[in-house]
DNA sequence: CACTTGCCTGGAAGCGCTTCCAGTGCAGGC
DNA sequence: GCCTGCACTGGAAGCGCTTCCAGGCAAGTG
């Protein structure tokens, strides 16, 4: 960042005082045009950038709340929902939401520290992570408010869907639909709640094989159905941690000629737009809520200090399309 | 927001002085406990939370810049890819994201108005919206840079796509392959990207009949659809402006019988997720490099005041697939 | 018992800016 | 020729905090 030129540096060069130098920059009309001149000309050679901190100090203006918001950069439409609804809910207080994007652990903490170090929050999000209890201790030190979206905590607010249910449902709608050889299509272990979901699915499926993708896009998704199919040439559904691998799923087995849902079912999870077009079986999760709520709770944190909201646990549905059969009311 | 609570008032609550106040915050150890437990609780009494502004100036930090991205939340993935490139872009530099949703130019005006009076970011990036000569010269007294995705601009600079020529693209492709009567499928006028494609292929086919979504989603596109279709029940193409309105159109379409693309042809814009395995011909834009390049030219503004980075136009390409015919080499 | 040694604490000096207030210089009015 | 008024300018007082420095006090040392 430039160097620490300074109002006085600017002053001096211009040859005037640093109050005439405050005018010009604020456009007071109290100044000679040669005057304004001459300290514009200093400004831009010294490449002079006024320090936001003092301004405000001195200026005495309205108190700004920034929230912080850490995030996975997992899922275009996950990201796109919480954060919109975030954006929209803080729309009308004077907060703002600053953005980051946390690949991993070493990530999460690196931003963490310097977020805490340069107090540069007064609010956080995070959003599919979640912090142990040292950091909490710090939280609450520095009396900074923090929700959790996507994960639950033993300390700290938070949103999310109970997972390991959303897994059962996946396996049992498969069952039910005479599903015999389910195989499960998992996301990458830092994805905590797919991770949950395919546990449950693990466990409600006892043992069926499994694969992981590499990613969380459909081109993982086709890559880690092509392998468990080279594997268990036998499966007849797959049940993928979220819609994307879903896509993937399909796609293999189209490029493969395996029918759906005849010959191999597939079911996903998210509910994102044009899964209704596609067909997919899916649970449904209300995104937004995540990003309304976590909003809502923030607020309240920093305008009302020591009242904590709720946790939700928010609903989900099963969305039953074309890529399962229609249920057998009583398959054994 | 909270009162203007002080470090004094604490200071005098728990009858200490003020450094002693500024120890316990910032967890020195050189504090006894019995002092500690009255200062945190004259804290909690009192909902003390330390100005932000006090802290920096008075602590010497980092110099920490602020980038405001100001974008309108229209379509998940467009969103999604420019803030995550950018993201990237930044995630080196001591700079941050701050996120503004934009739904129209009362909201923009609204926003701007408060980020240059409380000085409260570095540098600008504006997506798919502009601003008119008197903001520019604000910025300009404020030595405020900005940079504009998704739109040119006379004094600012820019990175974007040749919107026209994408219009073009999509006509011709369309004739190509044997369309006689097409028909487009418009997008809300604020979307400026948009509104230039439609306009280039509606002077590209000729005042073609067209219908205008009233939202940027499949199912507006679908409702669409419907209606030209019933005003013009002879059109055997469909241009649409993006995706999300093109699968709508596909769903329409599907819905009413129509089979495609030998009754009905459909082309979209975007490329974006599963429209590989919809099959939906497109135009692909490249909008991380969107991101990308804003978040490079705003660093490089802000760090050598002065230097200007390039306007880019960047590449676009026609994605052939299942719902548009083959192209017929001698077309008339 | 005088004297270090530490621990804890308060006073006060800034951090870089805005803004009030008190000039300064100069034109015009008497 | 002196005063008023005006346009412009600089000095200086904070804004709320961190942190250096020095002081007070109890415990430990000779």
């Amino acid at each position: 960042m430039p160097a620490d030129v300074t109002i006085y540096a600017v002053a001096d060069l211009a040859g005037v005082g640093i109050a005439t130098v405050s005018r010009v920059i604020n456009g007071s009309p109290q100044v000679s045009p040669q005057t304004r001149g001459r300290v514009r000309q200093a400004i831009a050679d010294l490449g002079y950038r006024p320090n936001r901190a003092a301004c405000h100090l001195a200026g005495g203006r309205t108190r700004q709340a920034r929230i912080a918001v850490l995030l996975p950069f997992f899922s275009a439409h996950f990201y796109f929902s919480v954060t919109k609804a975030l954006a929209h809910e803080l729309a009308g207080s004077p907060a703002d939401l600053a953005l980051y994007d946390i690949r991993d652990r070493s990530d999460k903490n690196r931003v963490l520290d310097r977020l805490l170090a340069e107090r540069a929050c007064d609010g956080l999000v995070l959003v599919g992570c979640s912090i142990g209890d040292q950091r909490c201790d710090q939280l609450e030190r520095l009396g900074l408010p923090a929700v959790l979206i996507d994960r639950r905590h033993p300390r700290l607010p938070w949103v999310t869907i109970d997972n390991a249910r959303g897994g059962r449902l996946m396996a049992e709608h498969l069952r039910t639909c005479g599903a015999r050889r389910p195989g499960i299509i998992a996301g990458p272990d830092r994805a905590v709640a797919l991770a949950d979901r395919a546990a449950a699915l693990d466990a409600t499926l006892g043992g069926a094989p499994r694969e992981t993708a590499a990613a969380l896009e459909s081109a993982a998704g086709a890559v880690a159905t092509r392998e468990l199919l080279e594997r268990h040439p036998d499966l007849d559904a797959l049940a993928c941690v979220n819609d994307a691998l879903a896509v993937g799923a399909l796609e293999a087995l189209r490029s493969i000629g395996r029918r759906v849902p005849d010959e191999v079912q597939v079911i996903g999870f998210d509910d994102q737009p044009f899964m209704d077009f596609i067909g997919l079986t899916t649970i449904r999760q209300p995104m937004a809520t995540f990003g309304h709520w976590a909003g809502r709770s923030i607020l309240t944190m920093i305008t009302r200090p020591g009242q904590r909201p709720d946790d939700r646990l928010l609903p989900i549905h099963l969305v039953p399309r074309h890529t399962t059969r229609t249920p057998q009311e009583h398959s054994p």
